[in-house]
RNA sequence: GGCGGCAUGGCCAAGUGGUAAGGCAGAGGAUUGCAAAUCCUUUACCCCCAGUUCGAAUCUGGGUGCCGCCUCCA
């Protein structure tokens, strides 16, 4: 079997062959650094990283680029609101970011080129354009002339008479007297009072949003690239525009895979920062949703589907993480004290299993069926895991056994994958507040002389008292009691 | 108005012709002073209508509902 995609310009699932073999290129859309990311961001990045997660499993050199557009309207909307810069608004929102994507175990990209650094490669593709008549200045503004590039829309499968212009009656009237046609977007605009410029043939002023985008493709990973990522949201204008952009310039096709995620809803709609119904990543996490729980929350739904996001689904993921993770640190642990080798070769059955978790991924990506791979193979481990805590001698025997070892190394393995690694509990950020360790025992040493007494009512009123500051009393046999933050 | 997509049990969600994965919740059981946690067992004819077929959630036609995009957007 092969990677199979569903590629937005085909509208087909189709066999992933790269452009060399064992190589892959890959440009991903990011993020306009205006603001913190919130849960669109997350599920759009987590699904592209297990894509490449995936190809680096499966054996390829894969290079990732990701950008940062840090100049634009909103960034210096917001620096004025603010009274500072876009610099600092941009410089505080990468840093954001960055930290944003290590919590979700995204990893980070080979290079995340700047628009702001790359000016020279986007006054030259403007040039370039301009000299091939498919661009045109009017007033300190540079044009992309749609009309003059065959094939526009070939993405989106729009045919620009059928459009309704305006449709959505955000453009600004000053700047539509300047085009020739309504769906022309600027490459260049020319600088305002107040706001940062830059030097170019065309006068002072700043780049387009889609050409960021075209220039630095180019700069980073040449004419044609493999794969195009981004949301389902931007298949147009943005990404149509920079397939124009690109192709008018070179000549050459700009991707070969465009892959689109679906969008999260909240209420049956789309969470963005304009609607004002979003949940940033950080208020999420900060708020005790565990960065694993929110991973496989995305991954149990196919990633071009929309991804409706409620508390109840989210407490259901969590329940699940909690399950996996059982699984998986008594894996790690047991990896750390050795206490059995798994064998050299899987047997016949991990590696059925193993191949099926494969042919999941390969299914344009299934995470969902591949995470009922992962189920699987940690159900015998969770059950191990819970006999030993509870002493049980037989299982310590299990634990030992080589078979067993391998069926824990393969899902520590196709977790990793998905980008699911075993999570401990974080007992330094959360005792910021709260109880500390010493009295938390103490309470659970005076519950045990109640309960020694039968005083039973005395007894679940330190269990309650504890549970409403957030820690939960596990009884083990033997009169026991583990305690952990919840 | 145009383009694209979706509709599977209480919730989330796989499954593209051969008899419904998985997760969560629920129910029964084990365990427990009672709980919690944990473990075991268990729960669906797939939006509607018509058609193709030996056989359809899966294909075709029609209908209904919902979502995204049509120059802010992951």
């Amino acid at each position: 079997m092969t990677l199979r995609l569903t590629n937005t310009l085909t509208r087909r699932v189709e066999e992933f062959r790269p452009l060399e073999p064992g190589k892959v290129s890959i440009y991903c859309c990011g993020v306009t650094v205006y603001d913190l990311c919130h849960l669109g961001h997350a599920r759009s990045y987590i699904a592209w990283d297990v894509l490449r997660r995936y190809l680096i499993w499966s054996g390829y050199a894969v290079t990732f680029v990701q950008n940062y557009t840090d100049i634009d309207d909103k960034i210096l909307n917001r620096a004025a609101e603010e009274g500072s810069s876009m610099e600092a608004v941009s410089e505080r929102n990468i840093d954001a970011f960055v930290a944003d994507m290590a919590r979700l175990n995204i990893l980070p990209a080979d290079r995340m080129p700047r628009a702001t650094r790359s000016l020279d490669a986007i006054r030259a593709l403007i040039g370039e354009l301009e000299a091939k008549g498919a661009a045109y200045s009017a007033d300190g503004d540079v044009y992309f002339a749609v009309m003059k590039h065959a094939g526009y829309g070939k993405l989106s499968g729009r045919d620009l008479e059928q459009q309704q212009d305006n449709a959505a009656g955000r453009v600004a009237t000053e700047e539509e007297a300047r085009k020739q046609h309504p769906f022309d977007f600027a490459l260049w605009k020319g600088t305002k009072p107040g706001e940062p410029s830059f030097p170019s043939p065309w006068g002072a002023g700043r780049p387009g949003w889609h050409i960021e985008c075209s220039a630095m493709v180019r700069e980073e990973l040449g004419n044609t690239i493999d794969i195009h990522l981004g949301g389902a949201d931007l298949v147009f204008p943005h990404h149509e525009n920079e397939i124009a952009q690109s192709e008018a310039a070179t000549g050459q096709e700009l991707a070969r895979y465009w892959l689109h995620n679906g969008m999260v809803n909240v209420g049956g709609q789309k969470m963005s920062k304009s609607l004002g119904n979003f949940t940033t990543i950080r208020a999420l996490l900060d708020s005790g949703v565990s960065p694993m729980t929110l991973r496989l929350f995305t991954l149990q739904a196919h990633y071009r589907k929309p991804l409706d996001f409620t508390a109840e689904a989210l407490e259901a993921a969590a329940t699940g993480w909690k399950g996996l993770n059982a699984a998986l640190s008594l894996v790690a642990s047991a990896s750390a004290t050795a206490t059995a080798t798994p064998p050299a070769q899987l047997s016949p059955e991990l590696a059925a299993t193993r191949a099926r978790f494969a042919a999941a991924m390969d299914d344009d990506l299934n995470t969902s069926a591949a995470l009922a791979v992962l189920f699987e193979l940690a159900k015998p481990l969770r059950s191990l895991a819970n006999r030993l805590e509870r002493g049980d001698t037989a299982a310590a025997a299990e634990a030992t056994s080589p078979a067993l070892a391998a069926q824990g190394q393969l899902l520590l393995e196709l977790a990793g994958v998905l980008g699911l690694q075993p999570e401990t509990f974080d007992a330094a950020q959360a005792s910021e507040s709260g109880p500390n360790d010493a009295e938390i025992e103490a309470q659970i040493a005076a519950r045990q002389a109640a309960k020694a007494t039968r005083n039973f009512a005395e007894a679940d009123a330190i269990r309650a008292a504890l549970q409403a500051q957030g820690i939960e009393l596990i009884d083990k046999p033997g009169g026991l009691t583990e305690w952990l933050r919840s």
